[in-house]
DNA sequence: AAAACCTTGACACACCTCTGGTAAGGTTGG
DNA sequence: CCAACCTTACCAGAGGTGTGTCAAGGTTTT
């Protein structure tokens, strides 16, 4: 079966995943590969080459595959992309009538240990048409 | 202090969500109120706006902070956003090669619920140029 | 100055994500 | 047919997310 696809053991191997996370990764629908008659997972170039730069952009990014699959689903979901945006786009944090200057320093318990994703946009249109209050 | 702004238990009130989380959605960046001379958060008609919708957002799509948090993420890092769209570009799943048909049926442990997030996309222009397999 | 707010910090817990195992059973090939 | 693969299913455990609650201490208001 020297075809041009690997099982999940040689995929691992050259990935640098595990077999375990190659299953579980499909299981996401992240990268899904071909199978075999018998059902043996079979990659191909391109699942293999996935592999490897997904395994790189969650290190180089620091993000988990779930950030990723949410990615996915932003982009085979109109509606849910539509949504976020536009609630995105609100203008994100108007720093304007605040008086301190390092409110906000992240809780820090010993189990928390980042996340971080400072805004830092200056509000271009500042129209609060706010909605009803009480 | 009737001024226009809402204290954090006020606007829990009004908003459905606990103070607790209004500080915790605080802390991940998606609503920063503004501050009082002391310290103390106001929420004003735009920030109350955006809690409800965010949690309508949540529940609609059920959805988790971190969801909306990544995203703003892409919104504001251009890098990212390119680097992840281009990953998720690569044709995200070939059924070709498949001889089966209901293969891969979810992980189902006592623990993992669901996730779900299938592909569904006929590939339009199919070019594997893969790269070095061995 | 006491009551009733607010603030941050921390403990706790449930559930999810990510990973590694192990077990029971099908497939492949010598 | 037997070894060496593969498959799914389940147990386990570390660490993150989402949430409540409580403590120690400032602020506002009566």
């Amino acid at each position: 079966m020297t075809t041009d696809a690997l099982t999940i053991h040689e995929s691992a191997e050259t990935t640098g995943w595990s077999p375990r996370m190659l299953r579980y990764i499909e299981r996401s629908g992240l990268v899904v590969p071909a199978r075999s008659a018998s059902g043996y997972r079979l990659y191909g170039a391109a699942e293999l080459q996935r592999l490897r730069t997904l395994k790189e952009l969650l290190q180089r990014f620091d993000l988990g595959l779930s950030d990723v699959v949410f990615a996915l689903r932003l982009g085979q979901d109109a509606q849910l992309r539509g949504e976020v945006e536009e609630w995105l786009s609100a203008e994100p944090a108007k720093p304007d009538d605040v008086a301190g200057d390092d409110w906000l320093s992240w809780e820090q318990d010993k189990h928390q240990k980042l996340l971080a994703a400072a805004a830092a946009q200056p509000a271009t249109t500042a129209d609060p048409t706010g909605g009803t209050i009480g």
